[in-house]
DNA sequence: CCAGCTTAGTTGTTATAACAGATGTCGTCA
DNA sequence: TGACGACATCTGTTATAACAACTAAGCTGG
């Protein structure tokens, strides 16, 4: 009888326990971005373009081609690198150059006007998470973060 | 010594815990959303309007308010929502009455069309469901769950 | 009852995303 | 060496999102 109710009550809940982390993720994450969006408005950037600032930040003063800063950023379209880093060219946070040795290759550094922008962010920034997980121990933390590394495994 | 150690290494730890977690949650929502809309290609159907049929078969034959139907959704604006609305009408998949006794109100119902469509994803989404999280025990569903539910909190 | 506030939805405009196809450059192998 | 396929990026087009301003309908207090 143990058994039984076992095996019926184990696919249902199942199933409905997978969509409900679905929503979950999404909900917190739709959240949570909405915060750093807020954050970044007063200095007139979005979010994919603080990503950009971050990773050429990041890769130093060599920049990285194109391609390579659409890798790293969590979802967006060659295509859309492109202009994404030609508007942030025309907004001076950002210069691109053709590579001598292989003209195929366009290479993004961060300027100057750029980073001195992304470091003023990074405190902004920070308060922010600690404003929207403050309330989290690190064990917590540690486990949701492992967790969800986990759920996108396979 | 041991209480300075840990000083200096509980703040460092702790905030970056903070960003990590951050960026786990979006880089999961990203990977779990692209599996949705992958399967709604087929259907020429996108993510938010899938969304909303499940919120208009959710609300049954009396259908609801534009307003509320963008109250339920995870991010959208007003006038997006009216837009997509429109558009979904025009596809048949939902009409739009105004009402009655409230002129300023469209009441928002699901289509024969429309449900006929969206009853056809439950399946292929589950599925969806099941490929993404299968590898994780009832256990840390329901942690993550928990967690994440947590993590939005204050 | 009616001027002015509130509510619910719409329209206009600009920015960005998605997708397909084109362009310029490079490597390579007959 | 030079045709050809692959690579990295770009352009064109359409769809959707963001934000602000507007309209129409209902409500309310003098």
């Amino acid at each position: 009888m143990r058994l039984l109710r076992q095996s019926i009550k184990q696919r249902k809940p199942f199933e409905s326990l997978q969509q409900e982390v679905f929503l979950e993720v999404l909900r917190t994450g739709t959240a949570m971005i909405q915060d750093l969006v807020d954050v970044l408005k007063p200095f007139d950037l979005t979010q994919p373009q603080y990503n950009v600032l971050r990773i050429l930040r990041g890769a130093g003063p060599g920049g990285l081609p194109s391609g390579e800063v659409g890798d790293r950023m969590v979802a967006s379209r060659e295509p859309d690198v492109t202009r994404l880093l030609v508007r942030m060219e025309k907004r001076g946070w950002v210069r691109r150059t053709r590579r001598a040795d292989n003209r195929r290759v366009v290479t993004a550094r961060i300027t100057e006007k750029g980073l001195r922008l992304v470091n003023a962010l990074d405190e902004p920034v920070r308060q922010m998470h600690g404003r929207q997980l403050h309330h989290m121990s690190g064990r917590e933390l540690n486990t949701l973060a492992t967790l969800l590394e986990r759920a996108r495994r396979e």
